[in-house]
DNA sequence: AGGGCATGTGTGTTCGGACACAAAATATTT
DNA sequence: AAATATTTTGTGTCCGAACACACATGCCCT
């Protein structure tokens, strides 16, 4: 176990003091050409690390105080974003040594003038960093335009947007999700069966991003394994339970020989309470994320599995990656961070 | 976020002084009843909880180190018992701050003179703590019985054993493994097809306490279903990959109605090589946890699935309780500690 | 009463890092 | 050249916990 050096190691090996150690290593400044050669001399042949335990405690002597702006869609409990909002709420507890204080700025993710205005007040706000939940595109482009002026480090949550420069972006792997997803209704429905997959229907706004790439990745592993045509999109109105239920029992008897429901979208629960409901059997129903919603109608076994993309995991992983930026300047993480991808059946599932 | 309580601060509310307190938290005794009252007092009202952070620092300074002894069965380079290895070495790089010092004791684990000849051999080991991969009961048994006179804590990885008394034992639910991957088999494979369940053949040794539960748990879901007909139990030579290879190939042959394999080990990628190399076609074999040769037939297409019980996750954990319960003399964590499971499909594997 | 001897108790030092502040070195002005 | 301003550097203090050590206090015995 190679013991790493401290920064008095360091100062002693340059021949300086560790306060002048420590204004390089945290870009103070205040340091004369010849100090920060040594310095760097000795960095380079090893390689320093710091050690998270001290400062945590140092850091409590400063009584210094982070404002961070986490601005995500909001969602009822234990919805999709809400579950990321756990796993923020986790990353707190675990960090409370270090003050993080929290603000969110919720806004409505079918709206995308709400997100506008939103991060409109964001841009006028005063704060060391911002988690971004990615939603509309030209709204976040504009936001983070806004928050590089400002040199406001920012970070995304489920999904990234192009022409942005966030620290990192914690998500899933979209494509995979949507390759998984097929490859289970495949596996699950009988060869000669049709198989549904379920869009939300959505007025005024296109698809997210997220979805889309879902479908795109479905669809196009049916097309390899010729089996395309016996795929239906449908799209269901994914706010409103009583009509969702309407519509996927309408649907059903209209199509009999669908004996399979991939919904690309986290309210699967809306679709498989229905149909169970409505008495048909034999049907496989799959869908993504454990919401309190899906994880019920797993346990109940209307719902068959569902594709886990870990938005806690997301949350917590960003306010973890927040905090290191902030307390040294630099993300370990590489810019774009993969989720793990589970499955979750009846049998695996957490309680 | 409520702050926690520090030593001091404790101690002022109890009108003594740290050292004092630090003696009742750290059971060092030589405190007067009085003054444990007092401090008790206010610890009902307010709990106190360590700072891991000071703990580390702090610790340094005392130039302590602890040896633990794991004793766990060898594997070669990437099989299930190097899993658990890798997840205790990342602990080990984690908490560097603590100075343990790890001594590896391999032992056969398809040999009981093997195991209880270690064994007794780190029954005459002076050790702060042993962490054991649970293999054969009554050499466990006799072991543990052992560590108790002394006051050795130990943990179990990989399973638990009755009539002893481990501080934590981390595993995941064999039941629901077992079940899970009936569940898996039984949708996938076809419902007119035949299903086998492969165990390891094991000379002179009975099946191992997890297989032996997962069988069990597999074949009732069968019975459940009324389908139990379709199982056929086979075994295989598990450490003997070209004798694998022909046995799986000749019962193939001979039982032409099989279309899903079920390997109840970790070595499924024994067969599943095997099967793809006979040119037996549309066969669904999955087994258990991705070690390197089951990752690389995921990879490569010929095993379908595998069930992942994180052996790296039971490792980690395993040392962290470890140095929990050392620095602390508590386990926060309950006895018996489930890992998640996960399935993995050639689309969520993590390269 | 005073010397042991145990048992309690408080204080001081340290771990590695974060800064504030004072001190030293250098530069600039009068 | 002296006075002042500016930059650079070192030192000290503290964060919370761990423990060594010295300082009590009480009790028994000669």
């Amino acid at each position: 176990m190679a013991q790493h050096l401290t920064i008095k190691q360091i100062a002693t090996l340059a021949g300086v003091s560790a306060g002048t150690v420590d204004r390089v290593l945290h870009n103070r400044g205040k340091v004369s050409e010849e100090a920060l050669a040594a310095i760097q001399a000795v960095l380079k042949d090893q390689s320093y690390r710091y050690n998270l335990h001290s400062s945590a405690i140092a850091f409590k002597k400063t009584g210094k105080v982070w404002n961070i702006v986490i601005t995500i869609p909001f969602s009822k409990k234990g919805e999709y974003w809400d579950l990321i909002k756990s796993g923020i709420d986790q990353a707190l507890a675990e960090y409370g040594d270090f003050s993080l204080k929290i603000e969110y700025v919720f806004f409505d993710q079918f709206n995308s003038n709400s997100c506008r205005e939103t991060f409109e007040k964001i841009k006028k706000m005063d704060c060391s960093a911002v988690i971004i939940g990615t939603t509309f595109v030209e709204e976040t482009q504009n936001l983070c335009k806004g928050l590089d002026k400002k040199g406001i480090p920012y970070f995304f949550v489920d999904g990234k947007v192009t022409d942005t420069k966030p620290k990192a972006a914690f998500m899933a792997n979209q494509t995979a999700c949507g390759r998984l997803l097929a490859r289970l209704m495949d596996g699950f429905v009988a060869d000669d069966a049709e198989i549904a997959v379920l869009l939300p229907k959505r007025i005024g706004t296109q698809l997210s991003n997220n979805s889309a790439i879902r479908l795109a990745s479905f669809r196009n592993y049916f097309k390899e394994k010729s089996r395309d045509s016996a795929v239906k999109e449908f799209s269901f109105s994914a706010d409103n339970e009583k009509k969702a239920g309407e519509e996927i029992s309408a649907f059903l008897k209209e199509n009999p020989a669908v004996k399979g429901i991939a919904v690309v979208i986290s309210t699967a629960y809306l679709i498989s309470g229905a149909v169970e409901k409505s008495g048909f059997k034999g049907i496989c129903v799959g869908g993504f994320d454990a919401t309190e919603g899906n994880s019920r109608c797993i346990r109940e076994g209307s719902l068959d599995f569902i594709i886990n993309q870990h938005p806690d995991k997301q949350g917590f992983n960003a306010v973890e990656a927040t905090l290191h930026y902030l307390l040294y300047g630099t993300t370990d993480s590489s810019a774009d961070e993969l989720m793990p991808i589970d499955i979750v059946f009846k049998e695996n599932l957490i309680p």
